[in-house]
DNA sequence: TTACGATTGGAACGAAAATTTCAGATCAAA
DNA sequence: TTTGATCTGAAATTTTCGTTCCAATCGTAA
């Protein structure tokens, strides 16, 4: 029945239920919550498909959140809709209280800060002008991390190679760099992350590669600067502190996805090209003509 | 149908044919229009309740509107709500706010936002759940990312061994796979990204180790969830959308990063203890008795 | 007034949706 | 292992919903 459980919001419920909650309960409270309070306004066997659990599951989900059944609850969906219209103002300001706040959201909290930070302290200029090298399919890309920072770069490497040729990710490895460094010209860019506990084998790198080689080194490091900034044509101080023990690499990813972004619109009639026939390629190659996964089906 | 007629507003639609209608339809009109478009997401009979006439004039006035029936007509309002309540992000994501604001500023602010939304939206005690998991130490972990998403996956495993040992990152190459599967218990985690353009390999993965092995399955994927959702003991569906070519990773490493944080300090002096040992064997490893730690610093 | 087309709603119908049942699977404890 | 409690989804069942049919009604024009 329509009781007076209702009285504060679903989400809350939920997410204070969630305990109590069994395996596909908890998959269906994900998806509500995911998309809410859209995702609940859908027929019980769509939400069942799209939470990956039967009808039955959801009933009886519904069931424990205290509804008389589903249409009860998509009512009362319906209804959170209609009053957060009335004040939408207020629902924003009552769903984040500063105080009752949880480790993930208070960590984010801090992570925000530091993009922030980083977003106005970066010259836009800066920003373009590296972009525009990475940009230029003249100019080959040479890639590498640090130990820890490495799968930033293997993130940047991967996007790249959808939107243009020529992108080489160096491995690990110091022993095969010298292959990489011969067949550097001096119109390269040489893309190097450094965080601090800087390693020692990336700055010699650097200052090989601008010295011998010439080619532009772009050092993406901390705000204490990686010794391979020495050598750098563009430095990108970042900001990596939080208050634990751990740096974050939060603003690498945010500026490496900015710069593929950047990248792809740059050109993009020639990006979508390569993506295409990348994509063609691909699922020629794959085992798709037997087994077809069901991709997002909607919006 | 679901034709193109939606272009304009209903509402819009509405009072345009106000004048070819008949007087049950014309009341029916003014009962929606009265609450729009709270008063069509009841069901046909409220309605014709409501505006004093019977059901089938309402069907005949919702398909003189170009419906292909009262469900299609209400899936139509419920998106039209999606997209009101939509419009003031995408305002914020597609409008490239007009004053002076860069490329990367405005890419900042977009991640941040999707970041806050992840933040409000996964449950506390799942999180803390999934934490207390990855820290049991008597649960291996095994770790794997799709084609995209595995830099992802490397992050957070480069970062696990530092705090605990039996963190394994399985290959890309699925031919090794069963190697791994072989080794799981029934008590260790599985950890798996993939965001769509799911990968079917993943999928039968998750499948095998649920079934087979009963390992737990933790799935990090988007909103529309991959197929390893279905054998996942918990799901995290990111917000992964910009407005733009490509999908960001942002709240994939703000997880990831909160994960590592947690669990280093679920058992920090455990953590610490191992930390010093690896840096102890790390530095007797390395050729630090020549070049200091700093690196070049001039030459 | 009658006649006729347009409009309307009651009732039956068919379709679809939600719930219940039940048997198998899973898990935890002994 | 075995046992008992719990969880899960396929299938059957029940309920609800929307549509169709058709006779009654209305409005209008002759």
């Amino acid at each position: 029945m329509t009781s007076d459980t209702r009285a504060k919001s679903l989400k809350a419920r939920i997410t204070e239920l969630m305990d109590g909650l069994t395996v596909s309960e908890r998959k269906v409270s994900s998806v509500l919550l995911a998309d809410y309070p859209y995702g609940g306004l859908v027929t019980i066997q769509e939400l069942a498909k799209r939470s990956r659990v039967s009808a039955p599951s959801i009933t009886r989900f519904i069931a424990k959140l205290g509804f008389a059944g589903y249409q009860d609850f998509q009512r009362h969906l319906i209804g959170e809709l209609k009053e957060r219209e009335l004040s939408p103002i207020e629902l924003k300001l009552t769903e984040a209280p500063a105080s009752g706040s949880h480790f993930l959201e208070d960590y984010t909290r801090r992570l925000i800060g530091q993009m922030e930070f980083m977003a106005q302290n970066i010259p836009p200029q800066q920003f373009e002008k590296v972009c525009a090298l990475v940009s230029d399919p003249s100019r080959d890309i040479y890639i590498l991390g640090g130990r820890v920072t490495d799968s930033i770069a293997l993130l940047l490497s991967i996007h790249l190679r959808q939107i243009r040729s020529r992108i080489y990710h160096m491995p690990a490895n110091p022993e095969v760099w010298p292959e990489y460094v011969l067949r550097m010209r001096k119109q390269d860019v040489v893309i190097l992350f450094d965080l601090r506990r800087y390693q020692p084998n990336l700055a010699r790198l650097a200052h090989i590669v601008a010295k011998k080689r010439q080619a532009s080194v772009i050092a993406v490091t901390d705000k204490w600067l990686s010794p391979i900034a020495t050598h750098a044509a563009h430095v990108f101080p970042l900001p990596v502190e939080l208050a634990t023990a751990w740096d974050t690499q939060i603003c690498l990813v945010a500026l490496v996805e900015a710069m593929i972004v950047r990248v792809s619109e740059a050109n993009w009639s020639a990006t979508r090209k390569r993506i295409e026939s990348w994509d063609a390629i691909r699922f020629e190659l794959s085992d798709n003509s037997q087994d077809r996964e069901e991709g997002p089906d909607e919006d």
